[in-house]
DNA sequence: GTGGTCTATTGACAATATGTCTATAGTGTT
DNA sequence: AACACTATAGACATATTGTCAATAGACCAC
Protein backbone atom coordinates (compact mmCIF):
# COMPACT_ATOMS: atom_id res chain seq x y z
CA UNK A 1 0.00 0.00 0.00
CA UNK A 2 2.05 2.58 -1.12
CA UNK A 3 1.64 6.08 -0.39
CA UNK A 4 0.91 5.76 3.70
CA UNK A 5 -2.02 6.48 5.35
CA UNK A 6 -3.39 9.49 7.47
CA UNK A 7 -2.12 12.37 5.27
CA UNK A 8 -4.82 14.07 3.86
CA UNK A 9 -9.08 13.82 4.35
CA UNK A 10 -10.89 11.28 3.07
CA UNK A 11 -12.23 9.26 5.42
CA UNK A 12 -9.34 9.61 8.09
CA UNK A 13 -7.05 7.11 8.95
CA UNK A 14 -8.11 4.12 6.85
CA UNK A 15 -9.13 0.86 7.25
CA UNK A 16 -6.44 -1.78 6.66
CA UNK A 17 -8.53 -4.37 6.65
CA UNK A 18 -10.97 -4.91 3.27
CA UNK A 19 -11.45 -8.37 3.22
CA UNK A 20 -8.76 -9.04 5.16
CA UNK A 21 -6.88 -11.85 3.24
CA UNK A 22 -3.48 -10.43 3.98
CA UNK A 23 -4.00 -10.00 7.81
CA UNK A 24 -4.85 -14.00 7.62
CA UNK A 25 -2.21 -14.88 5.61
CA UNK A 26 0.19 -13.21 7.48
CA UNK A 27 -1.24 -14.98 10.75
CA UNK A 28 -0.65 -18.54 9.12
CA UNK A 29 2.58 -17.63 8.12
CA UNK A 30 3.67 -16.88 12.09
CA UNK A 31 3.27 -20.78 12.47
CA UNK A 32 5.65 -21.79 10.06
CA UNK A 33 6.34 -21.39 6.29
CA UNK A 34 3.99 -22.35 3.70
CA UNK A 35 3.53 -22.20 0.07
CA UNK A 36 0.40 -20.12 -1.82
CA UNK A 37 -1.66 -23.31 -2.25
CA UNK A 38 -1.74 -24.50 1.32
CA UNK A 39 -2.53 -21.45 2.43
CA UNK A 40 -4.88 -21.14 0.09
CA UNK A 41 -6.80 -24.41 2.22
CA UNK A 42 -5.88 -22.82 5.05
CA UNK A 43 -8.33 -19.97 4.54
CA UNK A 44 -11.26 -21.56 5.00
CA UNK A 45 -11.06 -21.30 9.12
CA UNK A 46 -11.08 -17.63 8.77
CA UNK A 47 -14.82 -17.75 7.23
CA UNK A 48 -13.74 -17.48 3.37
CA UNK A 49 -15.23 -20.11 0.72
CA UNK A 50 -12.62 -21.86 -0.18
CA UNK A 51 -15.50 -23.07 -3.58
CA UNK A 52 -15.41 -19.49 -4.39
CA UNK A 53 -12.19 -18.37 -3.21
CA UNK A 54 -9.99 -17.31 -6.54
CA UNK A 55 -6.86 -18.77 -6.21
CA UNK A 56 -5.57 -15.91 -8.09
CA UNK A 57 -6.18 -13.73 -5.05
CA UNK A 58 -3.64 -15.58 -3.39
CA UNK A 59 -1.03 -15.31 -4.90
CA UNK A 60 -1.47 -11.98 -5.57
CA UNK A 61 -1.85 -11.24 -1.81
CA UNK A 62 1.64 -13.32 -1.36
CA UNK A 63 3.16 -11.28 -4.09
CA UNK A 64 1.98 -7.81 -2.78
CA UNK A 65 3.56 -8.79 0.86
CA UNK A 66 6.79 -9.48 -0.32
CA UNK A 67 6.73 -5.97 -2.21
CA UNK A 68 6.08 -4.68 1.31
CA UNK A 69 8.75 -6.68 2.85
CA UNK A 70 6.72 -8.22 4.93
CA UNK A 71 7.24 -11.97 3.99
CA UNK A 72 10.26 -13.41 1.58
CA UNK A 73 9.63 -16.60 -0.64
CA UNK A 74 12.05 -19.00 -2.32
CA UNK A 75 11.55 -21.62 -4.70
CA UNK A 76 11.48 -24.95 -3.09
CA UNK A 77 13.29 -27.90 -3.71
CA UNK A 78 10.88 -30.49 -4.99
CA UNK A 79 11.99 -33.44 -6.42
CA UNK A 80 8.63 -34.04 -7.68
CA UNK A 81 5.45 -31.87 -8.72
CA UNK A 82 5.53 -28.55 -10.01
CA UNK A 83 7.72 -25.85 -8.82
CA UNK A 84 6.51 -23.93 -5.42
CA UNK A 85 7.18 -20.69 -3.94
CA UNK A 86 7.65 -21.19 -0.41
CA UNK A 87 6.89 -17.86 1.84
CA UNK A 88 8.17 -16.96 5.24
CA UNK A 89 6.87 -14.28 7.39
CA UNK A 90 9.74 -11.49 8.04
CA UNK A 91 10.14 -9.34 11.52
CA UNK A 92 8.66 -6.78 9.68
CA UNK A 93 5.76 -9.10 8.94
CA UNK A 94 5.55 -9.45 12.07
CA UNK A 95 5.74 -6.01 13.45
CA UNK A 96 2.94 -5.07 10.74
CA UNK A 97 0.53 -7.18 11.96
CA UNK A 98 0.29 -6.19 15.30
CA UNK A 99 -0.34 -2.97 14.01
CA UNK A 100 -3.32 -5.03 11.94
CA UNK A 101 -4.46 -6.64 14.85
CA UNK A 102 -5.05 -3.22 16.80
CA UNK A 103 -6.61 -1.57 13.48
CA UNK A 104 -8.88 -5.07 13.31
CA UNK A 105 -9.81 -4.38 17.00
CA UNK A 106 -10.87 -1.00 16.57
CA UNK A 107 -12.96 -2.12 13.71
CA UNK A 108 -14.57 -4.60 15.23
CA UNK A 109 -15.30 -2.36 17.91
CA UNK A 110 -17.17 0.56 15.41
CA UNK A 111 -19.08 -2.27 13.89
CA UNK A 112 -20.00 -3.25 17.05
CA UNK A 113 -20.96 0.17 17.54
CA UNK A 114 -23.42 0.05 15.15
CA UNK A 115 -24.62 -2.99 15.32
CA UNK A 116 -25.74 -2.09 18.89
CA UNK A 117 -27.33 0.79 18.54
CA UNK A 118 -29.42 -0.99 15.09
CA UNK A 119 -29.85 -3.88 18.24
CA UNK A 120 -31.17 -0.76 20.85
CA UNK A 121 -33.64 1.02 18.03
CA UNK A 122 -35.19 -1.89 16.64
CA UNK A 123 -35.59 -3.08 20.81
CA UNK A 124 -37.45 -0.46 21.54
CA UNK A 125 -39.72 -0.34 18.46
CA UNK A 126 -41.10 -3.96 18.94
CA UNK A 127 -41.83 -3.18 22.97
CA UNK B 1 -23.40 -1.52 -6.83
CA UNK B 2 -24.57 -2.66 -9.78
CA UNK B 3 -24.43 -5.84 -10.91
CA UNK B 4 -24.47 -8.18 -7.43
CA UNK B 5 -22.38 -10.32 -5.54
CA UNK B 6 -21.72 -13.55 -5.51
CA UNK B 7 -21.64 -14.59 -9.11
CA UNK B 8 -18.38 -15.60 -9.82
CA UNK B 9 -15.40 -16.46 -7.58
CA UNK B 10 -13.23 -13.37 -5.92
CA UNK B 11 -14.02 -13.45 -2.39
CA UNK B 12 -17.05 -15.04 -2.36
CA UNK B 13 -19.69 -13.29 -1.16
CA UNK B 14 -18.26 -9.58 -1.11
CA UNK B 15 -18.17 -7.58 2.21
CA UNK B 16 -20.57 -5.04 1.91
CA UNK B 17 -18.81 -3.32 4.31
CA UNK B 18 -15.44 -1.00 3.44
CA UNK B 19 -15.55 1.81 5.35
CA UNK B 20 -19.18 1.38 6.22
CA UNK B 21 -19.89 4.98 5.76
CA UNK B 22 -23.42 4.15 3.96
CA UNK B 23 -24.82 1.49 6.69
CA UNK B 24 -24.03 4.17 8.76
CA UNK B 25 -25.84 6.60 7.04
CA UNK B 26 -28.28 4.85 6.78
CA UNK B 27 -29.05 3.69 10.11
CA UNK B 28 -29.25 7.52 10.99
CA UNK B 29 -31.74 7.94 8.63
CA UNK B 30 -34.06 5.20 9.89
CA UNK B 31 -34.33 8.16 13.07
CA UNK B 32 -35.73 10.57 10.48
CA UNK B 33 -35.33 12.44 7.44
CA UNK B 34 -32.18 14.64 7.11
CA UNK B 35 -29.74 16.49 5.23
CA UNK B 36 -26.24 15.76 4.19
CA UNK B 37 -24.52 18.09 6.86
CA UNK B 38 -26.15 16.79 9.55
CA UNK B 39 -25.64 13.36 8.85
CA UNK B 40 -22.19 14.73 8.32
CA UNK B 41 -21.70 15.64 11.97
CA UNK B 42 -23.74 12.94 13.28
CA UNK B 43 -21.00 10.29 12.07
CA UNK B 44 -18.66 10.75 15.07
CA UNK B 45 -20.78 8.62 16.91
CA UNK B 46 -19.75 5.85 14.90
CA UNK B 47 -16.03 6.21 14.70
CA UNK B 48 -15.32 8.50 12.25
CA UNK B 49 -13.13 11.64 12.65
CA UNK B 50 -14.83 14.55 11.32
CA UNK B 51 -11.51 16.56 11.07
CA UNK B 52 -10.82 13.96 8.75
CA UNK B 53 -13.49 12.90 6.87
CA UNK B 54 -14.47 14.65 3.18
CA UNK B 55 -17.80 16.21 3.34
CA UNK B 56 -17.74 14.75 -0.54
CA UNK B 57 -17.74 11.08 0.44
CA UNK B 58 -20.76 11.78 2.52
CA UNK B 59 -22.46 13.25 -0.18
CA UNK B 60 -21.48 10.85 -2.69
CA UNK B 61 -22.51 8.04 -0.22
CA UNK B 62 -26.08 9.40 -0.53
CA UNK B 63 -26.38 10.04 -4.47
CA UNK B 64 -25.02 6.22 -4.44
CA UNK B 65 -27.90 5.37 -2.07
CA UNK B 66 -30.40 7.53 -4.29
CA UNK B 67 -29.17 5.54 -7.12
CA UNK B 68 -29.61 2.18 -5.91
CA UNK B 69 -33.13 3.50 -4.68
CA UNK B 70 -32.84 2.90 -0.90
CA UNK B 71 -33.16 6.67 -0.18
CA UNK B 72 -34.78 9.70 -2.02
CA UNK B 73 -34.24 13.47 -1.70
CA UNK B 74 -36.08 15.98 -1.94
CA UNK B 75 -35.01 20.34 -1.83
CA UNK B 76 -36.25 21.67 1.06
CA UNK B 77 -37.99 24.44 1.73
CA UNK B 78 -35.78 27.09 2.89
CA UNK B 79 -36.32 30.33 3.36
CA UNK B 80 -33.30 31.06 4.90
CA UNK B 81 -29.69 29.89 4.45
CA UNK B 82 -28.54 27.70 1.25
CA UNK B 83 -30.87 24.94 -0.24
CA UNK B 84 -30.30 21.64 0.92
CA UNK B 85 -31.57 18.18 -0.26
CA UNK B 86 -33.15 15.73 2.50
CA UNK B 87 -32.92 12.53 2.71
CA UNK B 88 -35.38 9.90 3.83
CA UNK B 89 -35.17 6.20 3.90
CA UNK B 90 -37.44 3.76 2.09
CA UNK B 91 -38.86 0.63 2.51
CA UNK B 92 -36.01 -0.76 0.37
CA UNK B 93 -33.34 1.24 2.22
CA UNK B 94 -34.79 -0.36 5.50
CA UNK B 95 -35.02 -3.88 4.33
CA UNK B 96 -31.10 -3.61 2.68
CA UNK B 97 -30.12 -2.39 6.13
CA UNK B 98 -31.38 -5.60 7.31
CA UNK B 99 -28.71 -7.45 5.29
CA UNK B 100 -26.12 -5.39 5.92
CA UNK B 101 -26.66 -5.94 9.56
CA UNK B 102 -26.59 -9.76 9.11
CA UNK B 103 -23.31 -9.28 7.08
CA UNK B 104 -21.63 -7.04 9.58
CA UNK B 105 -22.47 -9.37 11.96
CA UNK B 106 -20.57 -12.08 10.20
CA UNK B 107 -17.74 -9.80 9.50
CA UNK B 108 -17.69 -9.26 13.13
CA UNK B 109 -17.78 -12.56 14.07
CA UNK B 110 -14.83 -13.43 11.18
CA UNK B 111 -12.59 -10.67 12.69
CA UNK B 112 -13.12 -11.85 15.77
CA UNK B 113 -11.89 -15.49 14.77
CA UNK B 114 -8.49 -14.09 13.46
CA UNK B 115 -8.29 -12.23 16.55
CA UNK B 116 -8.86 -14.71 19.24
CA UNK B 117 -6.37 -17.31 17.26
CA UNK B 118 -4.09 -14.32 17.19
CA UNK B 119 -4.27 -13.69 21.22
CA UNK B 120 -4.01 -17.71 21.63
CA UNK B 121 -1.07 -17.94 19.83
CA UNK B 122 0.79 -15.02 21.29
CA UNK B 123 -0.05 -16.28 24.60
CA UNK B 124 0.74 -19.85 24.48
CA UNK B 125 4.53 -18.26 23.80
CA UNK B 126 4.48 -15.80 25.91
CA UNK B 127 4.04 -18.52 29.06
C1' DG C 1 -1.50 -42.49 -24.94
C1' DT C 2 -4.81 -39.07 -23.99
C1' DG C 3 -8.33 -37.02 -21.29
C1' DG C 4 -9.47 -35.51 -16.80
C1' DT C 5 -8.31 -33.88 -12.23
C1' DC C 6 -5.42 -32.01 -8.71
C1' DT C 7 -1.45 -29.36 -7.34
C1' DA C 8 0.75 -24.88 -8.20
C1' DT C 9 1.61 -20.19 -9.94
C1' DT C 10 1.22 -16.05 -12.95
C1' DG C 11 -0.51 -12.18 -15.80
C1' DA C 12 -3.68 -9.08 -17.95
C1' DC C 13 -7.59 -6.53 -17.77
C1' DA C 14 -12.12 -4.93 -16.05
C1' DA C 15 -14.86 -3.19 -12.46
C1' DT C 16 -15.44 -0.93 -8.01
C1' DA C 17 -14.36 1.80 -4.18
C1' DT C 18 -12.00 5.39 -2.11
C1' DG C 19 -9.28 9.62 -1.75
C1' DT C 20 -8.26 14.35 -3.04
C1' DC C 21 -9.06 18.67 -4.69
C1' DT C 22 -11.71 22.31 -6.42
C1' DA C 23 -15.90 24.91 -7.45
C1' DT C 24 -20.17 26.88 -6.15
C1' DA C 25 -23.30 29.65 -3.15
C1' DG C 26 -25.86 31.76 0.66
C1' DT C 27 -25.38 33.72 5.54
C1' DG C 28 -23.48 35.92 9.27
C1' DT C 29 -19.47 38.21 11.58
C1' DT C 30 -15.64 41.51 12.15
C1' DA D 1 -14.23 43.27 1.78
C1' DA D 2 -12.37 39.22 4.08
C1' DC D 3 -13.37 35.29 6.54
C1' DA D 4 -15.77 31.39 8.58
C1' DC D 5 -19.53 28.29 8.45
C1' DT D 6 -23.37 25.77 6.31
C1' DA D 7 -24.36 23.06 2.19
C1' DT D 8 -23.70 20.43 -2.08
C1' DA D 9 -21.50 18.75 -6.41
C1' DG D 10 -18.08 17.25 -9.89
C1' DA D 11 -13.74 15.73 -11.85
C1' DC D 12 -9.89 13.15 -11.63
C1' DA D 13 -6.46 10.02 -9.56
C1' DT D 14 -5.34 5.90 -7.15
C1' DA D 15 -6.16 1.62 -4.82
C1' DT D 16 -8.44 -2.58 -4.26
C1' DT D 17 -10.98 -6.42 -5.87
C1' DG D 18 -12.90 -9.48 -9.22
C1' DT D 19 -12.64 -12.25 -13.41
C1' DC D 20 -10.54 -14.99 -16.78
C1' DA D 21 -7.27 -17.36 -19.12
C1' DA D 22 -2.68 -19.45 -19.55
C1' DT D 23 0.96 -22.48 -18.08
C1' DA D 24 2.86 -26.92 -16.24
C1' DG D 25 4.00 -31.21 -13.81
C1' DA D 26 1.96 -35.47 -11.64
C1' DC D 27 -1.24 -39.05 -11.32
C1' DC D 28 -5.28 -41.90 -12.39
C1' DA D 29 -8.61 -44.07 -15.33
C1' DC D 30 -10.04 -45.77 -19.65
Amino acid sequence: MPGGWGTGRGLGRRRRVMSFLQPCILFMLKSGEAHGYSLLNGLDEFGFDLERLDPSLVYRALRDMEDSGWVVSNWGEESQGPQRRVYKILPEGEEHLVQWVADLRRTRDEIDRLLCAYENQSQSITQ
